[in-house]
RNA sequence: GGUCCCAUCGUCCAGAGGCCCAGGACACAGCCCUUUCAAGGCUGCGACGCGGGUUCGAACCCCGCUGGGACCGCCA
């Protein structure tokens, strides 16, 4: 697509009836891209007409989960726009125009205090769908349930408020939107709204239907499926490029790299390439994207990324320099799936404490002892700390003796960080430094 | 109950009639590397739901069945 096309104009459009939802997160983020890759307008619509469950708490949670996801929009009811204003609730004139404008015409009727669309049978409002292709109906399939009565559409409610199907149409066409991007759930609302353009003489935008995304019981995701906000990603340690990199492969593919970045994906995208089979999320797949991106972060984001985490755990991070906390990370690349891991994985660096309460050194026999000191005298005895001469040493003296050198290093392991597992062990001594590590080795009386 | 949609390894995706006795990734198993665990390298396990057509030829087209999903609210 070499011309950037100014005229497409796509929005999210959530209820503040919650945090942004992993789903409501999908349907944002292919919006987002099919607006970054067309060199679109990515417009962001609160529909707050259910008085009682909405509120602004949640309208600005939901800004801060698109913000930290790193889908920025281009209008919305925060920096405004030529098509404002960007909250239903602050429209509630333009709805009740239209709907006077199809009363006036005929189309609709008042019913009480509500305004009701009459749905008139025969009539095809099947549409061409850019990831479903065309979809068939006829308004006779728009019945009552359990009757073969024609059921009309509400349009104005009891209380005054628009309803959705009405006004998600009236906006998108005041907002000039050119796609209709969300979740297939909306597929079977189409064809109303269909009816409603064409009653308002207004084009139908074109629709872009996106797969569900299910819990691994293949039912749609909610609550008992563990964590469903992207907040509860962040706060379990999954970077934002991880998420986005995550639901962007639920529906679509970029190719044979399935590790990318958001520029590269808005890149690649293409709505027709878009899946029709609902996804299931799987957690693992996650974990595994998650730790690619902790890869590949360079040392100091890293660091900003697990010091968090490491707060959280009461560890004293600020006694540290920044860039020796990064490189302590830097070993531990690889290790760990989330930052929160990462960092209760390497919680010895930062402090001896966790090491001490973890291990009381009671599992070494006595009659090991002496032998073991010996081996750190040996350690201590090399001039040159770094960790090939540590290990120089270790392989020697090990050799020279005929035993084995794990019966050696598992000690210092334990001596040092608590854990049977860690990065190369005098990689670990020689970053933790000569008088630490004499200090944890004191404290276990093996010197 | 009605309407609509979908149907490739356990999961996510490739596959747009011959290139497919189906490819990649995650997960899983084994091996290598190794002071541990990861990482990395290698190998393996594993799917076109079923039945009819159409065609010289079908994972790809059509029909039926089965299975799954969504919707049927004065919620969005």
């Amino acid at each position: 697509m070499a011309d950037k096309n100014t005229n497409i104009r796509v929005r999210f459009a959530p209820s503040p009836t919650g945090a942004l939802h992993i789903g409501g997160g999908h349907t944002a983020l292919f919006n987002w891209l099919w607006a970054r890759h067309t060199g679109g307008k990515f417009i962001l619509r609160i529909e707050d007409t259910d008085l009682v469950r909405s509120t602004k708490e949640y309208e600005q949670t939901i800004m801060d989960g698109m913000t930290w996801l790193g889908l920025d929009w281009d209008e919305g009811p925060d920096k405004g726009g030529d098509y404002g204003p960007y909250r239903q609730s602050e429209r509630l004139d333009l709805y009740r125009k239209y709907a006077q404008q199809l009363t006036d015409e005929g189309r609709a009727y008042r019913d009480g205090e509500a305004v009701l669309f009459k749905v008139e049978p025969g009539q095809d409002i099947s549409f061409d769908d850019m990831v479903y292709g065309r979809v068939e109906v006829m308004s006779d399939a728009l019945k009552e349930r359990d009757s073969d009565k024609l059921k009309d559409i509400v349009i104005i409610k009891s209380d005054g408020m628009p309803t959705y199907n009405y006004a998600v149409v009236i906006d998108d066409h005041l907002m000039a939107i050119s796609h209709v991007i969300r979740g297939e759930d909306h597929i079977s609302n189409t064809p109303k709204q269909i009816l409603l353009y064409r009653a308002l003489g207004w084009d139908v935008p074109t629709f872009a239907h996106l797969p569900m995304i299910l819990g691994k019981d293949k039912k749609k995701l909610s609550k008992r499926h563990g964590a469903t906000s992207v907040y509860e990603y962040r706060d379990m340690g999954y970077m934002p490029d991880s998420v986005f990199n995550f639901l962007a492969l639920l529906g679509w593919s970029a190719g044979d790299d399935e590790i990318f970045t958001r520029e590269k994906a808005a890149r690649l995208f293409e709505l027709s390439r878009v899946t029709r089979k609902p996804a299931v999320l799987d957690p693992d797949k996650m974990n595994f994207i998650n730790q690619e991106h902790l890869k590949r972060l360079d040392p100091m984001t890293r660091l900003a990324m697990i010091r968090p985490f490491w707060e959280e755990m009461g560890l004293p991070v600020d006694k540290h320099d920044d860039t020796w906390l990064a490189e302590a990370l830097t070993l531990m690349a690889g290790r760990g799936r989330t930052a929160k891991e990462m960092a209760e994985f390497s919680d010895y660096f930062v402090s001896f404490d966790p090491v001490k309460a973890r291990w009381d050194g009671s599992d070494i026999a006595e009659d090991r002892k002496p032998g073991l000191r010996d081996f750190f005298a040996a350690l201590f005895a090399v001039t040159d700390w770094t960790p090939e001469a540590l290990e120089a040493q270790a392989r020697k003296w090990t050799e020279e003796r005929g035993v084995r050198m794990k019966d050696y290093a598992m000690p210092l392991r334990f001596v040092l960080t608590g854990m049977k597992v860690s990065p190369g062990i005098f990689e670990v001594a020689v970053h933790l430094g000569r008088d630490e590590v004499k200090r944890r080795l004191e404290h276990y009386g093996l010197i």
